[in-house]
DNA sequence: CTGAAAGCGCTTACAG
DNA sequence: CTGAAAGCGCTTACAG
């Protein structure tokens, strides 16, 4: 792609590149007269800075880089639809890489948008990640991070953030308040802190409802697919035949089950109600349709990158930095997979 | 982000930049001790090269654009995902932008990306888009670009499509076969070759079939949301009551359909059968469970790119472009709202 | 085998 | 008001 260069305006014109590029930037010193010429000459031959010696120049390259551990998924396609819409307003680019949940490649990746010199990183953890060296080397390095859904409370860095534990504790409350004693739980891996807080919300509207914790109601899910869902209720099924209610970590699982549900004529919510989390549009439509948490990936995706692109700004101002958790409200949706 | 540079790796070890840049690019004429000095500092320093720098030498800065018309989107976000995981194998990145299926924003959003220097940019058109000038624009400046999906015929790049008349034939044609004598059609907009080619397809069907085919039947919706499939499907049953099956140009409008018939208990597919296109996850969900055309997302990502890799090496190598269009293959994935 | 030099295309402090 | 010069950090053709 052959690129018309500040040198050949300054060719045309008769004038210094210097002068040229001044008037472009429309530095105080330069005569209006210069500028017009400049600016005219600029449109006719439609001259574009070239991005690559700018980045040189100044150090940055106005893009920045995006970790998520899945793409194919209704709540990460919100935020980085949030992300990308707030980015280019602030004339910024959006590098996506998929972390598939792994370790070793979230790792990996975040060296690539390193490597490649991007002003910050916004990044939800794979399931797999328990240590932070890759994150921490970051910071150190003073390369602007910040964690959104997936995060590690160790990490120190902004973050963007839902309260999982209250929102946990609302839905199971919701089952407890409509009636349903022997409620289960369908939780993520060990360690991912959202389905730890997730866990414990469960666990803590129960105790605090009067119904004691059973451990073998709740259930460890490595995936949380679809055909988790389906595998998991009829493993409870099986179980626990007095179950009256299950809290699902998340609305994909819950649609497994429901319609493992109706498959085999459980009904929900008469013999079983329901709870899932996230708010996938999917949940609207299934039948019965599913009571959630509405988890707002777009409000989040928004926030992310405003929280980073202050750091990126104070950063080059050499100001201090004080990191900040924000925290987005959820709220509780209210359907037909629930009694009432 | 304070970095290393080749220069001070070059004072530790009192050698010169050039034979340090040409030791870590393996040059034969470097010694195997300098090589093997050099490169145990890199590891020490951990040094890593200035992507600024090495872009504006090299001209290249191994990354792509891609520019989709919503990222929200089942098929659209396998798209992403089969782009990314082929791209990230061949070493380049992927900046994303979303059109919002708007001609300006597709026209600015191009404009960013040429700016940027991307090394190829991957496009799936706006519906808003009729003038092409754009596109054109970018081939004559002979950046590597190739259109997936949604197409225009008339710009000449390479290309991966379906071929959507011939499956929207096989859609409808199986609606005739099952039974259906009056067969309504929610298209989408007048402008994307895919509605025009669906739209086809299925009239195509009816009158190689001896069904006359009636354009009152035709309906043509804005932006395929499951609001317009909700409303189309109760205006439909006021316009026709004889219709017994409709060829819905996408999922996501035959699923509000669906749920429009169910709540007014029209029954599918006794009543009236339904397929779909694309089949998104939630198709196989619903109630009754969606017939529909396979369209394979994360297959067309990986083609796009691989076309667009050749076309970039190619190029690199001033070798001779020749286009090419790749067709995939889809399939009638036969479910529960059709009879059989 | 090693190094000095030119150059990629900008920006900006400095001189005149 | 204009321009010469230095420099961002690399790569590579050329000299020795």
């Amino acid at each position: 792609m052959k690129q018309v260069t500040l040198k050949q305006i300054a060719e045309t014109l008769n004038l210094s590149v210097s002068t040229v590029s001044k008037a472009l930037k429309d530095y105080p010193d330069v005569s209006k007269k210069t500028k017009r010429l400049v600016k005219e000459t600029v449109e006719l031959l439609n001259y574009k800075p070239n991005a690559f010696a700018v980045n040189l120049r100044t150090k940055e390259s106005k893009t920045i880089g995006l970790i998520i551990p899945e793409v194919v998924h209704h709540f990460f396609s919100s935020v980085i639809k949030g992300i990308i819409a707030k980015a280019e307003k602030k004339g910024y680019l959006v590098i996506i890489l998929q972390s598939n949940e792994s370790y070793e490649l979230e790792k990996k990746q975040l060296d690539l948008l390193s490597s490649k010199r991007v002003d910050g990183i916004l990044i939800s953890l794979a399931n797999g990640t328990a240590d932070f060296k890759h994150l921490n080397d970051l910071i150190l390095h003073e390369l602007p991070l910040v964690m959104f859904d997936k995060i590690a409370k160790i990490v120190n860095c902004s973050k963007v953030i839902i309260n999982d534990r209250k929102a946990a504790y609302t839905a199971t409350k919701y089952l407890i308040d409509s009636g349903c004693k022997r409620i289960a739980h369908f939780r993520g891996p060990l360690l991912p802190q959202n389905s730890i807080d997730r866990f414990l919300g469960y666990k803590n509207a129960l105790i605090e409802h009067g119904i004691s914790y059973d451990p073998s109601l709740v259930y460890i899910l490595k995936d949380m697919s679809y055909d988790e869902g389906v595998h998991f209720a009829g493993q409870l099924l099986k179980d626990h035949n007095d179950v009256d209610g299950i809290f699902i970590n998340t609305d994909l699982v819950a649609i497994g089950a429901i319609t493992e549900f109706n498959r085999i004529g459980v009904k929900v919510p008469e013999d079983i109600s329901i709870v899932g989390f996230s708010n996938w549009f999917m949940s609207s439509v299934i039948s019965p349709t599913l009571t959630t948490i509405d988890q707002p990936g777009y409000e989040m995706g928004k926030e992310a990158f405003k929280l980073l692109y202050k750091e990126i700004k104070r950063r080059k101002e050499n100001l201090p930095i004080k990191f900040k958790t924000v925290e987005l409200e959820t709220k509780l949706i209210k359907r037909a997979s629930t009694r009432n």
